[in-house]
DNA sequence: CACCTTGTTCGCATATATGCTAACATTGAC
DNA sequence: GTCAATGTTAGCATATATGCGAACAAGGTG
């Protein structure tokens, strides 16, 4: 076991609500952040992605903080504003 | 021939009219095709997979079919019964 | 200071995926 | 032929993502 795996369990065992559903977290902000990048990447707001997308950036906001759940055909709405097509693979 | 290629020929004769608007589905159907392949390399049936996930085969016989507008966490899920996990990229 | 841009969050209505059961088709074994 | 295993589809109820507007916060600029 990796020290991060020992101090994870540690940590579990004196603090558990914190840490339940730790991992699932963690899924989303990775993903939220390379929408977030991609959209940087490709120098537009999410002002005007909404715009190219005809929806309102509130939407792209929570799509870039909360990007768990998305399904993949919003998903791929978002990668085709910016530019870029997504793939999707079992590793 | 490829299985992707034999699949459609069968699919073809089946159905000819399948073929219209193929294109329209074609993401669909190729996302469709990766889920069933993993799990027929895992060696699992739908009914044993959909006991792995507490739910019914009818579930996973529409995953495979009808996966375009998935949510990821759906498909995490399946990824997981087949022994895989998901990679999203932007390319 | 006020003002503007950008981004976030909340509440609500709507759209759609998900989960289930039952019926049906297909294939192979006997 | 019957039977069992596997997969597909349809209808329905429920869960949840999506879309919207409004309010709010932070940062920059005059």
């Amino acid at each position: 076991m990796s020290d991060l795996q020992k101090l994870k369990k540690e940590l579990a065992k004196k603090n558990p609500e914190f840490w339940e559903g730790y991992e699932k977290r963690f899924e989303t902000f990775k993903l939220g952040v390379l929408l977030k990048q991609a959209r940087i990447d490709a120098g537009l707001t999410q002002e005007q992605i909404a715009k190219k997308l005809h929806t309102s950036k509130s939407v792209i906001s929570r799509m870039e903080n909360h990007a768990k759940d998305i399904r993949l055909s919003t998903l791929e709405k978002f990668a085709k504003a910016v530019g870029r097509d997504i793939q999707v693979a079992l590793v």
